[in-house]
DNA sequence: ATAATAATAGTAACGATTATCATTATTGTT
DNA sequence: AACAATAATGATAATCGTTACTATTATTAT
């Protein structure tokens, strides 16, 4: 049985999360669900948060910023990093899964998936 | 010019990361240094890796765990951590450049380098 | 030896995240 | 519609990894 309640705090977390393609942090999400709900709690917004990715409807990114990044689409898939300006953006594609055989063939114990992050500049810094 | 100087705490952060493979954490270097320097300073290990690192001596790796690890070897190379029991291993291989090809077609600006994290079950844990 | 200054130990401060807790909102049941 | 059970909240304190500060010490070139 699940023996979760609905809240508009996390419906509009969620919203806010699918409506943009910046991959944010909580911060952002925070600022950003304030405009709608003015007293949510920052911690109302890192407990969804985490809720939402335990139940696999959001992906957490540690994209190695020191930052956690959140990511409305939980369908898997790489990301570019701008080295400029920090921007976030998807890479269009399905995971290359045949990497993780590649490995596998170059380590002892069992691969059954991988995290990739690309760098470079935008189209925008890269004028 | 270089103004730097030498210094033993230096070089006992160093060797501690140079004689293990467990690409380890600040707080176990500084640990594992506090063996034969007792009144070393926590702030004197960040500093140092941080200094190491800015040299290209040794890796800051971003693993998504939360946590900065670091590695003695500079030459780029991937990496497996067990999602059992955390250990981090390498993958002994050159990174696959190619990739960086591959995700150029697929994103309207420039890309120059990339990391990536395989998971899986370390050869022990895997019994 | 001396002077200049990089590096240190010790500690305070910081930012991101998590935990606590009394109150409020949602839900299934009468 | 009122009720009880409890998930979720807002507010705030606590935690954790890391960085900044400062007076003192160690290294280096002269």
């Amino acid at each position: 049985m699940n023996t979760s309640k609905h809240s508009r705090q996390r419906d509009a977390i969620l919203e806010a999360l699918r409506d943009t393609k910046a991959h944010p942090t909580a911060d952002w999400v925070y600022e950003e669900v304030r405009k709608s709900i003015p007293n949510i709690s920052l911690g109302t917004v890192y407990r969804n948060l985490a809720k939402l990715s335990d139940d696999n409807v959001i992906v957490k990114l540690g994209l190695g910023t020191g930052v956690e990044h959140f990511d409305g689409n939980p369908e898997p898939h790489y990301h570019v990093m701008c080295t400029e300006c920090g921007a976030i953006d998807d890479i269009e594609a399905q995971p290359l899964n045949e990497l993780n055989d590649w490995a596998s063939k170059l380590f002892k114990g069992e691969i059954y998936k991988h995290s990739a992050i690309f760098f470079g500049k935008c189209e925008k810094c890269k004028k």
